[in-house]
DNA sequence: TCGCCCAACTTTTTT
DNA sequence: AGTTGGGCGA
């Protein structure tokens, strides 16, 4: 243990060999916060914490599987395997597994994905006769959510008038009802959603205290990772368990705080010390992953924010090369010069491909740049957007193995009960569903008992129903003894769905047939992974529990030496040597839907600094001029966020205001080929080397601090030093360093009002003072 | 009940 | 531009 703890800086080490008691570790960018919580939970056990004791909620399935296995590399593999170490959705439909009977749940319930709930959602707002266009599915899904994750339950909702006026503001007065009827319709399915998984939780905890403090005494050590991101449904379960033994340690970075939009409450992490008594709190603000540069940009960035923590990252690493902009054309111009640009870059400085990242802020943005790549021959891998297990193939054969395994299961039934065809139709299906709701039954068992139950379907229509469930019922019996394997091969060959693929030649459906294999595939290796384990129990099951709650981002396979691809949201956490950030654009990053509010707009901007830190040598950002948007050409201006940051971190090659000349570039002649561009293009690194070797400095100094050359060309209201801003760390040869609260006055009555680090504040006039601008935040 | 064609919507981010 | 869902004719 020794030995890892020595690998620590002295910020680092406090917290690790903090044991007992609540924590908060507010952890910069790329400051080493996983291997603080890797060692301190070592650390624990080499303490002689039980591991069985512990438990670690994570953000990613990635990421618990990374910490359990360097954990694994220092106390061993039989230690760290009792760990309790996943995310708050696996590590809790776990637990309900084993208690979820207490509520009325079987333990083999279904996990609706979001398509499952919204399809689910839009059939009841059918059945109720709304107007699908003033009850729209995903607002309504997005409704919903938001109720369970602030744990407003359907009764709560009925008894809270200020819930019920906004909705019938919104033009959605029945908005309970849907609410209610989903409810009940997710428990008749033996199903749990998303939010469920914590809400039931959440509603276990509180009904029932013995099993509440069941858990709490097996969890006496608590670690919550990103707990900047958890919603007030995770805060009070963490809450819950903790309450006892009040070894609470969280950790998270306020800066990052990004997934508000899904209920996401930064607070939790401002107010954690209101929370807990006696919390210690620590500080880990040098980060190691990034240049002087990228980290000075990135600092520049957030101090636009007002809601933040007090801190201030910073590194001891090279200055680097500054952040590049790039102005584009088109979102094709655009995917050429990223292509352009990580070519000639893998080639000049003996790079790999998986160097390099791109991110962009939507989705949607990926697809210049996956042809542009294509076309150079540049290997690359496109993280989320629709995953595997979300694909059209992919669900209706696990709709198969979700009704094998609980019968109840509605949406999995709606899925497979007509494909591949077999002549039941909707008008009989939805003929099932009121028969089901009117007797209380489920779908499934309606047909099983169709002669007791008075409903208008020909008989040829029962044969075909009675067929299908024979199907099932034989599946059923197949998987008391098969393997999930077996099972799943024999369901997808003897059900129809293969041969229905086949008949499909178009390159799509070969696609998707390989894409059935596939999933085969790793069903067999799920099996035979399986097999080593002692504690195996149902291998279909498990499997399901599994690809439930997958992500893209959890599985690696393939080539592993390709560019990435990804949105911002999912690279956090992750570092690469080059980062693309493309589509810098307003309305597009910031998003046009989130410029309403200032907490929006401030969101946005965390995702921004999230983005930068992600480049450990260099940084990118590109925009276009215009760009296709529900397939016609917008027209694009550059993002505000370019000119947020200081212009000492930035080499901007193409000027942001100056009017484009179209006769200037060549790429305006449509698409030319790869290596036309090529040569049209290399003008830019070579204009940005000679503009460097101008400014001698940025190579040189490589101090920390520097005092910047005072610039009087600026029209700034000050005139002592343009760099001299609120938020500035500056050192005084006296009092040291400190930040820059607040300044007053302009030219020789200039004050500034600084917070120095031990404490106190001064108010200094600047024509006396004798400041240094720290060129980064660093000591 | 099935399958084809047209219209509408999409693009915020995800466990 | 691409996908999805609804409507309508067979």
């Amino acid at each position: 243990m020794e030995k890892y703890l020595s690998q620590l800086n002295d910020a680092q080490l406090e917290p690790t060999i903090q044991v007992n008691g609540p924590m908060i570790i507010i952890a910069g960018a790329g400051s080493g916060k996983t291997r603080v919580l890797t060692y301190r939970i070592a650390y624990l056990m080499s303490k002689g914490v039980d591991p069985f004791n512990i438990l670690a909620l994570t953000f990613t399935n990635k990421a618990a599987k990374e910490m359990k296995g360097r954990i694994a590399d220092i106390v061993g593999d039989s230690e760290a395997k009792n760990l309790w170490m996943g995310t708050f959705h696996s590590v809790f439909a776990k637990i309900l597994r084993f208690e979820g009977h207490h509520l009325g749940f079987p333990s083999n319930f279904t996990i609706y994905d979001t398509q499952d709930s919204q399809k689910l959602m839009g059939s009841i707002i059918k059945e109720m006769g709304l107007d699908k266009d003033i009850y729209k599915t995903k607002q309504v899904y997005s409704r919903i959510s938001s109720y369970k994750n602030n744990l407003v339950t359907v009764k709560a909702y009925f008894k809270n008038p200020e819930l019920m006026e906004a909705d019938a503001m919104a033009r959605r007065p029945r908005m309970g009802e849907i609410y209610k009827e989903y409810v009940d319709r997710c428990f008749k399915a033996g199903a749990m959603d998303f939010d469920d998984l914590l809400l039931r939780t959440n509603e276990l905890l509180t009904r029932f205290p013995n099993v509440l403090a069941q858990y709490q005494d097996r969890f006496r050590y608590i670690l919550v990772d990103e707990y900047q991101d958890t919603n007030h449904s995770q805060y009070l379960i963490v809450r819950a368990l903790a309450d006892r033994f009040q070894n609470i340690c969280v950790v998270g970075d306020d800066a990052q705080s990004i997934y508000a939009f899904r209920g996401a409450n930064i607070n939790n992490i401002l107010n954690f010390q209101k929370d807990y008594d006696g919390v210690k709190m620590f500080r880990l603000e040098q980060n190691y992953r990034s240049t002087k540069n990228i980290v000075g940009a990135a600092n520049s960035v957030i101090e636009h924010n007002k809601t933040k923590l007090d801190k201030v990252v910073w590194t001891a690493n090279d200055v680097g090369e500054k952040v590049i902009v790039h102005r584009a054309m088109t979102d094709g111009d655009e995917g050429r010069y990223v292509a352009s640009t990580i070519w000639e870059t893998k080639m000049n400085q003996q790079l790999h491909n998986s160097d390099f990242a791109v991110l962009y802020r939507t989705n949607a943005q990926s697809r210049a740049i996956e042809d542009a790549l294509r076309k150079r021959d540049i290997p690359y891998r496109i993280y989320g957007g629709l995953s595997f297990y979300q694909r059209k193939e992919i669900k209706d054969v696990t709709a198969y193995l979700r009704l094998i395994l609980n019968s109840a299961d509605e949406e999995a039934l709606k899925r497979v009960i007509n494909y591949p065809a077999r002549g039941i139709g909707q008008t009989t299906v939805d003929r099932l569903i009121v028969a089901a709701n009117a007797t209380g039954q489920t779908i499934y068992d309606v047909i099983k008992n169709l002669d007791s139950v008075n409903i208008n379907i020909n008989n040829g229509t029962k044969n075909k129903l009675r067929d299908f469930v024979t199907l099932i019922e034989s599946y059923k019996v197949m998987n008391q003894t098969a393997n999930a394997f077996d099972l799943a091969e024999h369901v997808t060959k003897t059900s129809g769905l293969v041969r229905e693929l086949g008949k499909d030649g178009t390159p799509e459906g070969v696609v998707k047939m390989d894409n059935v294999q596939e999933l085969l595939n790793g069903i067999k290796d799920f099996v035979e992974g399986q097999i080593e384990l002692a504690d195996a129990g149902d291998s279909l099951a498990e499997f399901l529990e599994d690809i439930a709650l997958a992500t893209d981002l959890d599985g690696d396979k393939g080539d592993p030496d390709h560019v990435a691809l990804m949105t911002i949201h999912l690279a956090k956490g992750l570092e690469f040597g080059h980062v693309f950030i493309v589509g810098m654009e307003e309305d597009l990053f910031p998003s046009a839907m989130s410029m309403n509010t200032r907490s929006e707009l401030e969101e946005e901007r965390r995702l921004f600094y999230v983005a930068l830190t992600r480049a450990e040598k260099q940084a990118y950002l590109t925009y276009t001029l215009s760009r296709y948007r529900w397939g016609k050409l917008i027209d694009a201006e550059p993002s505000r966020f370019i000119e947020e940051i200081d212009d000492e971190f930035i080499n901007i090659t193409t000027p942001l205001k100056e009017r484009f000349n179209p006769m200037l570039d060549a790429s305006i002649f449509g698409d030319v080929e790869p290596n036309r561009v090529r040569f049209a293009k290399p003008k830019t690194p070579k204009i940005q080397k000679k503009e460097m070797n101008k400014k001698p400095e940025n190579f040189k100094i490589s101090t920390p601090k520097r005092l910047k050359k005072i610039d009087n060309s600026k029209t700034d209201t000050t005139t002592y030093n343009s760099d001299l801003t609120v938020g500035r760390t500056v050192n005084h040869q006296r009092f040291g360093r400190g930040q820059v609260i607040n300044i007053e006055g302009k030219g020789a009555d200039a004050k500034a009002e600084i917070k120095f680090q031990n404490g106190d504040t001064k108010k200094l006039l600047l024509r006396f003072a004798k400041l240094e601008v720290l060129r980064t935040k660093q000591d």
